[in-house]
DNA sequence: GCCAACGTTGGC
DNA sequence: GCCAACGTTGGC
């Protein structure tokens, strides 16, 4: 099963808040990025992937479920680009530092290094096990 | 279709 | 606050 990462600043959309938001989740605005939106479309109910905390904190936090797959962005005026429904699953014991993954030679290829910039990323099953490991998961 | 200018992201 | 990386826009 593919596994994701999702980034957002704490101060626009935090984990707390999609804590928060509980079972019912809530949509992921705002991508506007082709890649990102290619990620997107592939995802699929059940799917789980990372929250990530850029800028403040810089850090791997949670788990999240993909609980609706790509539909319509309804924030984008030009229509082009959609979203996904995501949920809360379950916390980091201890969250995973940029500094933590970097400091790891089997995550030095993770799309978080090579491609910081991107919203929406997938990550691999080897990657997967190593950031729920070092997260005490 | 190319590419310079510009805007945004995100680490530092 | 700076700036490198990268994506987008728009003139040609």
């Amino acid at each position: 099963m593919p596994h994701w990462l999702f980034k957002s600043e704490p101060s626009a959309w935090s984990w707390d808040e999609q804590v928060a938001a509980g079972e019912a989740g809530t949509p992921w605005t705002g991508v506007r990025n082709h890649l990102a939106k290619k990620h997107l479309q592939a995802m699929r109910v059940g799917e789980r992937g990372f929250f990530y905390h850029s800028n403040d904190g810089k850090a791997v936090v949670g788990i999240v479920a993909v609980i609706r797959e790509y539909y319509p962005d309804h924030t984008d005026p030009s229509g082009r680009f959609g979203m996904v429904d995501l949920k809360a699953v379950e916390p980091l014991p201890r969250p995973v530092t940029l500094d933590a993954v970097k400091a790891e030679p089997d995550l030095a290829d993770m799309v978080l290094i090579r491609n910081s910039r991107l919203s929406v990323q997938p990550v691999t099953e080897a990657e997967w096990r190593a950031v729920r490991r070092l997260g005490g998961l």
